[in-house]
RNA sequence: GGGCGCUUAGCUCAGCUGGUUCAGAGCAUCUGCCUUACAAGCAGAGGGUCGGCGGUUCGAAUCCGUCAGCGCCCACCA
């Protein structure tokens, strides 16, 4: 058949990966094999394939495909997260596109709707994953508010209620306005920002005590206008001051001293405010006077708790000013911060303004929502115990991190970790299996799986009297992070059914690929499940990708447009072309600065492959295997350099330096095969092939299709299925494969065909430089001393005169006038040109080449004079340095012999 | 403010415990070739005083110190 000069990948793609789906080659089931097992990162159930998603779930793919061919029983346990802040906002988003609130709906109607976006736009991001060839084991699908997932994280909240380690605790935390729920402190990520600092003056509220007031070099009396004394006080957040209930100053301040035991008046607000002292006020910042916002400020809840202050909070829970407030009632936080600057300098009680750069706090989902920190009640994990589990597995070494460095990132995180909010006030998630009694003052509540038990419970603990009417289920769903760091063990029902085969024969799981960016909200928390449930780590190996950048840098982003739609580029490139693309700009462990140039890199690799294999599927066949002795060689030679490519392949993959393991790949394909390999034993045109040699040439061939198969499935399997044939349910995938370790004959031949190729690269350079057709045959002069060398092996002679054209070897004592030298190490060999030759530019050459290696020499020389060195230094190394003068001095005997043959 | 990491060819990066293979790879560049697998190709070539300075050593890209620049993580200075 007539083979297209291209490849196309769109032909070849889908019709494998189906082929693989039916013959269920993704499928594993507990037996006999060691286990390999990844669970892959959940998307959200609602998100779309992007540039981080490619190269994330390539490199477990690759991972996944290596193992299974070592023979592993690899297992990629696929699904989506339900990801409770993102899906619940996109879903409020489409209902008020549609006209409905959320608040006008009940808590069924709404989930009712999120079910239903779920079921439409969930799991697209599978779909997408399957163009990529991900060969995870689709039976699996798991969601983690599926039955089995959510009967897990409901079974771990009541266990770990009992246990004492979550509690109900009322503290500031983070508030997020636009979602209307409160965060973990890791989800609340810091930006600088370029905001002011407003002066604020708060004037004495008994003036009439006459306070002792400093005053200035020139002797004026300073914090003094015609209103009276005043104070002042630097904030960047003057929308607050509705909600002061104090001034505080540090006991050891000399210049506010004076402030002592007074009152001053909140201004605009006119509430008496006492001056309280506090070392942990900062001297040195604004005037060392802080206004003190009990219910709105971490430290200033501290404050309020040491000094006993009152707490006013003035915030609804969208960021609107609460009826507590006296001022701006209603009006949005930000609002009112622009419009009391305004009011304040109308009143005359805003000193100054200055620029001043701070750190602000986002939701890490509504990037554009400035957090709050508020006062409320919430559920609560206790970290301590956790953090004591899960630290010794890493710093022990038995769940190692890829890179390493990380391995601090962690330790610091869980040596001063603080405990885990984990109640959200959202409904879409795992609705916090608690439940309130009606009738007290104070808080009542039980955790019970079912109404009933929880009924049973409060009975128990409160009395008879309680029935079914006075229970209310906690409305607050669990934080996302609660269900998926079950994961690895949920996946595997270890938390409904311990102890079952599934989790006793994939647990724990080989590898995990993510991002850093996980690494609090996630990774730690898998092992600190894993160890709380399963006594043992949740897998063996952590390897942390790089955040996918443009080729500037830049991260990519949806407002910068600078991320490309990944299943155009596997449609422009195809799927291997892009993995190949996103893997060769995936140095371990650095960020990715991806560039569509890397997949056209990966194209152009798939059809090198593909026209390599026309080349071999055209050969005519010969029994005849007489006279091939340069092709065993050949084959010798190349199998020795692919079992040695493949031994550093494989202790690549065991770094997880796959970047390097499959520009090792490449190499051996493009150059040694086919730069080489194919055009040592290419039979002449029209003439057929030894069977032989064919045979070998097809095993090799097959060798290097499973080595480059992890990394580009697709091309991989196409060309395997052509080069025998193969029965149907066949697969490269699954397919037997072997080379035998590096020899030292292997170390040595190769070496020998090293020179080879150096002697037909300098004819080659020899001929480019003078300009000479490569179907011009020339003869090769083998210079004296190199009479010994690989010219003398009859085959690798033979191969020299096929690949640098030519048509005789002659070993003479001295070469002749008009040829052209080269060195290949330190020996010589020659090509004789006749008139070609430009004796001038060939001496000054020679000349400049004799001084070069003159100057090295000196170099060497002092070297070995100096004592020290001599007697310092491993014999080796002097014996090394020994040789590289001898060397030198033979190499300019031989130039001198070239400038004297120049005449 | 604390911690970690980085700086090697135009670009992206390898260079483990200092000395053969130490100055490398891929891409890009330049020069020849439409050579009968592949121009998405082949052949050949050029290109770096390994961020600066100082030290240890017979010997430093590699170890130590220091400075500069960049990046990341953590932290309650309003």
């Amino acid at each position: 058949m007539e083979l297209a000069t291209k490849y196309s990948p769109a032909e070849v793609e889908g019709k494998w990966y189906e082929y693989w789906t039916k013959h269920r080659l993704f499928a594993s089931k507990p037996d006999g094999r060691e286990p390999y097992t990844i669970v892959i990162p959940p998307p959200n159930v609602t998100g779309v394939l992007h540039m981080g998603h490619m190269l994330n779930n390539t490199i477990q793919d690759i991972l996944i495909r290596k193992a299974c061919l070592d023979g592993k029983n690899a297992c990629w346990v696929p699904g989506t997260d339900h990801a409770s802040i993102a899906t619940e906002a996109k879903v409020v988003n489409r209902l008020a596109e549609q006209g409905i609130k959320k608040r006008d709906l009940t808590r069924e109607e709404f989930l009712k709707h999120a079910w239903d976006w779920t079921e439409e736009h969930g799991g697209i991001i599978l779909k997408q994953l399957r163009k990529l060839g991900a060969s995870c084991d689709w039976d699996r699908t798991a969601f983690t508010m599926d039955e089995k997932r959510s009967e897990s994280v409901y079974k771990v909240f009541c266990d770990l209620y009992d246990k004492g380690l979550i509690y109900r605790g009322l503290r500031m935390v983070n508030w997020d306005p636009k979602a209307q729920t409160v965060l973990s402190t890791e989800e609340v990520i810091y930006r600088d920002e370029k905001s002011k600092l407003y002066h604020l003056k708060y004037y004495v509220a008994d003036a009439d005590v006459n306070p002792v007031v400093p005053t200035g070099e020139e002797g004026e009396v300073l914090h003094k206008d015609d209103k009276g004394y005043y104070a002042v006080v630097a904030t960047t957040r003057p929308e607050t001051i509705m909600g002061d209930t104090a001034m505080c100053i540090n006991p050891k301040d000399p210049k506010n001293q004076w402030l002592r035991g007074h009152k001053v008046v909140v201004p605009l607000v006119g509430r008496v405010i006492p001056v309280i002292e506090d070392r942990y006020v900062d001297i040195e910042f604004g005037t060392g006077c802080l206004k003190v916002t009990p219910a709105h400020d971490v430290n200033d809840y501290q404050l309020g708790k040491t000094h006993d202050l009152e707490t006013i909070d003035i915030f609804n829970p969208d960021g609107t000013i609460s009826d507590q407030s006296p001022l701006y009632v209603g009006m949005d936080r930000m609002d009112v911060r622009k419009q009391i600057a305004k009011d304040l300098q109308e009143a005359s009680l805003l000193e100054k303004v200055e620029d001043y750069d701070n750190k602000v706090g986002y939701s890490e989902r509504n990037q554009d929502t400035a957090v709050e920190p508020r006062l409320c009640k919430q559920w609560f994990l206790s970290m301590k115990h956790m953090a004591d589990i899960a630290l010794p597995p890493v710093l022990e070494g038995k769940l190692k991190f890829h890179p390493t460095k990380y391995v601090t990132t962690y330790r610091n995180w869980l040596e001063n970790i603080q405990d885990w909010c984990i109640s959200r006030q959202l409904w879409w998630g795992h609705r916090i299996p608690a439940y309130f009694i009606d009738g007290e003052e104070e808080e009542r509540f039980v955790v019970a799986l079912t109404e009933e038990e929880a009924l049973a419970k409060a009975q128990e603990k409160y009395g008879k009297e309680i029935t079914m009417d006075m229970l209310h289920r906690d409305e607050d769903a669990l934080d996302t992070w609660f269900s998926s760091w079950l994961w690895p063990v949920s996946l595997f029902d270890g938390i409904n059914n311990p102890g079952n085969e599934e989790i006793k024969y994939y647990y724990p799981t080989s590898d995990l690929v993510t991002g850093p960016d996980i690494i609090f909200f996630w990774v730690a928390r898998m092992i600190m499940a894993g160890e709380e449930y399963m006594g043992d780590i949740p897998f063996k190996n952590v390897y942390f990708t790089g955040i996918v950048r443009d080729k500037l840098g830049r991260k990519m982003s949806k407002s910068l447009g600078n991320s490309p739609d990944p299943l155009e580029l596997i449609a422009r490139y195809g799927a291997d072309g892009v993995r190949m693309g996103m893997m060769l700009a995936a140095p371990a462990g650095n960020d990715i600065l991806y560039d569509d140039s890397l997949c056209a890199q990966g194209m152009a690799f798939c059809n090198k492959m593909w026209n390599a294999f026309r080349l071999v599927k055209g050969w005519e066949v010969t029994e005849d295997n007489t006279n091939h002795n340069a092709n065993e060689m050949a084959i010798a030679w190349m199998q020795a350099k692919l079992n040695a490519t493949y031994a550093e392949i494989n202790d690549l993959y065991s770094k997880y330096r796959l970047n390097e393991a499959l520009m090792a790949a490449f190499k051996l394909f493009t150059d040694e095969f086919s730069g080489w390999y194919l055009e040592m034993i290419k039979p002449a045109y029209g003439s057929p092939i030894d069977s032989k040699t064919l045979a070998a040439t097809l095993d090799i061939f097959d060798q290097l299709l499973h080595i480059i198969h992890p990394f580009m499935p697709f091309i991989t399997e196409e060309l395997w299925q052509h080069i025998a044939d193969r029965k149907d349910g066949e697969s490269l995938m699954v397919s037997a494969f072997k080379t035998a370790a590096p020899s030292k004959e292997d170390a040595e031949l190769n070496q020998k065909v090293e020179e080879m190729k150096q002697i037909v690269s300098g004819v080659r350079a020899v001929r480019q430089s003078k300009n000479i057709s490569p179907r011009e045959p020339l003869s090769l002069q083998v210079i004296g001393a190199a009479k010994n060398g690989v010219t003398a092996i009859p085959a690798l002679a033979t191969i020299i005169e096929k690949l640098a054209g030519i048509d005789n070897i002659e070993v003479v004592s001295e070469k002749s006038e008009g040829t052209q030298a080269f060195l290949v190490g330190t020996d010589e060999y020659a090509v004789p040109l006749g008139n070609l030759i430009d004796a001038d530019a060939e001496r000054e050459k020679a000349e400049a080449e004799i001084k070069r290696l003159q100057g090295f020499m000196t170099g060497i020389e002092k070297k070995l004079q100096n004592e020290r060195f001599v007697q310092n230094a491993p014999a080796q190394v002097v014996e090394l340095e020994r040789k590289k003068l001898a060397d030198a001095q033979s190499k300019i005997a031989a130039l001198e012999a070239t400038i004297k043959a120049l005449g």
